[in-house]
DNA sequence: TATTGTTATACTCTATAACTATA
DNA sequence: TATAGTTATAGAGTATAACAATA
């Protein structure tokens, strides 16, 4: 019926990848409820975090990084301002710029939202044997260099 | 200024797993835009195909089996409905009972969104050597079933 | 009373096109 | 003309609460 001959190995990679990501979607769906960020916010708001101690980035940077548009990002830091989780000036230099910037309360929040990842990442690694541990972070990174790989 | 001591083996392996995500989300967004299905319609209507050949299903079995509320999946159905991808009948049995099929339609764009799934993952493994394939089915299936062990 | 499904309502995420203001 | 950002518009996905119809 398959108008390709059917591959054992395939077939087991496919249905493990099926597995792991239906498990993946279910283990976030338990755990996002009561979180402060979604992960678009989170993703969003993340260089911030890391450009550190309230140095602000522009709209455009925080959109790209994320991989959103432009007016996706503006609506989102809408809310998260109306929320006071971020402060949104004008450049004084370049005044078609904005200079976004968590406040401390959306600083707190990155924070959370990271922690509680790491905790996570954390408990599916403590289920882990040291040489599955080994094994999955190898397979993991030859993963994502292979994505980078196929038919860009 | 960590609380916790670092440990290098789980850095490495929530590095790998950063990148894991970031690159499925990167090739997602390649693939994603000419498809006749966003994988939200795709999950949904899954059950339908693999229950085959024209059977129907229940709104609320449709909507348990993709992860979303029953409200939701009117919503998703009224669209895929005005695009004639399903129909949509009362039951004769149980009068408060919808029953929801694939038209011929919607049969070939489902199968048409499996097909993509299967080549990206069979470009995926074709990057791979034959060590790392084995390594990888295992490791994909291991981290499903951790999943299903944290903290239930 | 319990079940199946829909409507009402509301919010987030997403994009493209058109616009404003500044450089 | 080019760039930074916003507004207008549109649509998908998501949920909870309230409802109708049927069992």
């Amino acid at each position: 019926m398959p108008a390709t001959a059917a591959d054992p190995q395939l077939d087991a990679f496919a249905a493990a990848f099926d597995d792991f990501v239906r498990a993946a979607k279910r283990a976030r769906a338990r755990v996002e409820p009561d979180a402060l960020l979604t992960t678009s916010q989170y993703d969003l708001l993340c260089p911030l975090l890391d450009a550190g101690d309230g140095a602000p980035l522009g709209l455009r940077e925080l959109a790209r990084a994320a991989g959103v548009s432009a007016p996706t990002a503006t609506r989102m830091i809408d809310g998260l301002a109306a929320r006071a989780l971020v402060t949104r000036e004008r450049s004084a230099d370049d005044r078609r710029a904005v200079r976004i910037a968590l406040t401390e309360d959306g600083a707190a929040a990155v924070h959370q939202q990271r922690a509680r990842q790491h905790a996570r990442r954390r408990a599916l690694f403590d289920q882990l044997s040291p040489g599955e541990r080994r094994a999955a972070a190898r397979v993991l990174a030859r993963l994502a260099t292979a994505y980078e790989r196929v038919e860009h």
